[in-house]
DNA sequence: GCAATTTTTGACCGTTTGGACAAACGTTAA
DNA sequence: TTAACGTTTGTCCAAACGGTCAAAAATTGC
C-alpha cells in the first residue's frame, strides 16, 4: 500500500555517508535513548555538520527508523537458523552461543532495540505481531514437537524462547548491573563465557 | 560528607503533593523516560501547574531521582525476604513468584528500573556497587551452601540469580513484545501465570 | 479577625532543539 | 569553458523546554 514505490538510485558517497550516519547514530542512541540523543551529537560523531546529516536522511525520526529495522533482520537470523531436523540440545545450545555472542559483540543494537520496546514498539509493532510472530511460531512448534517426542525436557514452548531471550539479552541490557554486583575480579570478559556455560546448563542440562 | 544535615519538616499537604506528583512521574517516565519526559506533563498527569510542581522538587532531576531511589527498596525487598533457615525448594518458588508478581503490578516501576539501567545507571551505580552487590553476594552464599548440600541442582549462584531477574523483569519491561509474540489468544492476564509456571519448572524442576 | 506563612499561578526568560534554505563548493563531462 | 549535478555549510527560525519570579490566593496559628 504506502510502500516505496521506487527504491531511490544511490551514489557511491550516499551509500558510505548513510552507512557512516547509521554507526554514528547507533553509537548516540544505543546511549541516550531516541529523545535524549540530537541531531548535532549524531552529526558531531559522523564528523559532519547537522545541515550535511539531513541531506542524507530526511530527520531524526528516518535515521531511528532505519537503524531499528535494520537490526530487526540481524536479530532474528540466529532463531532463524535454528533447525527442525537437527539434534534438540544441539540446536538449543547453538542458539543460546549465538544470542550470547550477539549480547557480548553487539551490546549497542541490543540496547537499541531494548529501547524501542520499553517505549512500547511504537514503529515496530507490526513487525512483532506479523514476522516476529510467525517465526516464533513456528520455531515454537518445532520445540513443541522435540518434547512430545521426548528429545527435550516438556514445557512452554514460547516461555522457553522469552526466557533464553530475557536471559541472554540480560548481558548486553543490563551490563552495568552484571558488571557491578559481580565486582572487578569476576567481571572481566570472561563473564559472558560463564554466562553461557549457566545457560546451557539452565536450559539443557 | 554531603548527605542533608537535616531532614526538611513537611506540612501535611507537601506530603500529599510529593506523593501525587511522585504518582505522575511514574507514569510519565516510565513510558518516555528521563529525557523523553517534560516537567509539563508531569504537572499536567498530577493536575497542577509546572510551577507548582517545582515549588515542590526543585527541578526534573530531583523528581527521577527521589522516584529511583524510592523505588529501589521495593525492588531488593523480594530477595532480601530469601531465608537461609528455609527449604530451598520454597524459598526459591517463592522469590520468583514475588518478582513475577511485582511485573505483574508494578510494571512502570520495572520500566522505570530498566531505562536507568541502559542509560548506564548514571543515578543508582553506586548503590549497585555498594548494597545491591553485597545482599547479592549473601544470597549467593545462600544458594550456594545448598547446592553444595546437594538440596539444590549446582550451578553458578550469581547466574542463577541474573537468570531469576532477566526472565521475571521481562515480562515487565518487554510485555508489548510478550504480548506481540503471543498473539489475542493467550496474551490474556493469565500469561503472567503461566510464565511463573514455567519458570519454576525451569529453575527448580 | 488578622497577621504570618504556605501554596498557586501567570508571565516571562534563556537555551536547546529539529529542521529549512539558499548560497557556495566540488566534480564531472561535453 | 561551462553547464549540470551532487555535496557541504552558515545562517536562520519557530517550537519546546527547563526553570525563575513576583504577586495573588489560600491556609494556618493566634
Amino acid at each position: 500500500m504506502d510502500k516505496p514505490a521506487v527504491r531511490p538510485k544511490r551514489t557511491r558517497i550516499q551509500r558510505e555517508k548513510r552507512e557512516l550516519i547509521g554507526e554514528a547514530a547507533l553509537e548516540v542512541f544505543s546511549q541516550h535513548g531516541f529523545r535524549g540523543s540530537t541531531i548535532d551529537q549524531i552529526a558531531d560523531a559522523a564528523g559532519m555538520s547537522k545541515p550535511n546529516l539531513l541531506y542524507y536522511f530526511k530527520n531524526k525520526e528516518e535515521i531511528f527508523a532505519t537503524l531499528i529495522h535494520r537490526l530487526m533482520e540481524t536479530w532474528l537470523a540466529p532463531l532463524r537458523e535454528m533447525d527442525a531436523a537437527g539434534d534438540p540440545q544441539t540446536e538449543i545450545r547453538s542458539y543460546i552461543r549465538r544470542k550470547m555472542e550477539m549480547s557480548r559483540d553487539f551490546p549497542r543494537e541490543s540496547r537499541l532495540f531494548a529501547n524501542e520496546i520499553l517505549q512500547g514498539a511504537p514503529r515496530i509493532l507490526p513487525l512483532l505481531e506479523g514476522e516476529l510472530k510467525e517465526l516464533v511460531d513456528e520455531k515454537a512448534a518445532v520445540i513443541s514437537a522435540w518434547m512430545r517426542e521426548g528429545r527435550l525436557k516438556k514445557s512452554d514452548p514460547h516461555h522457553f524462547i522469552f526466557a533464553i531471550w530475557a536471559t541472554t539479552q540480560h548481558y548486553a541490557d543490563f551490563d552495568v548491573q552484571v558488571r557491578a554486583v559481580l565486582g572487578g575480579k569476576r567481571s572481566g570478559e570472561g563473564r559472558f563465557e560463564d554466562a553461557a556455560r549457566f545457560l546451557e546448563g539452565l536450559f539443557i542440562g
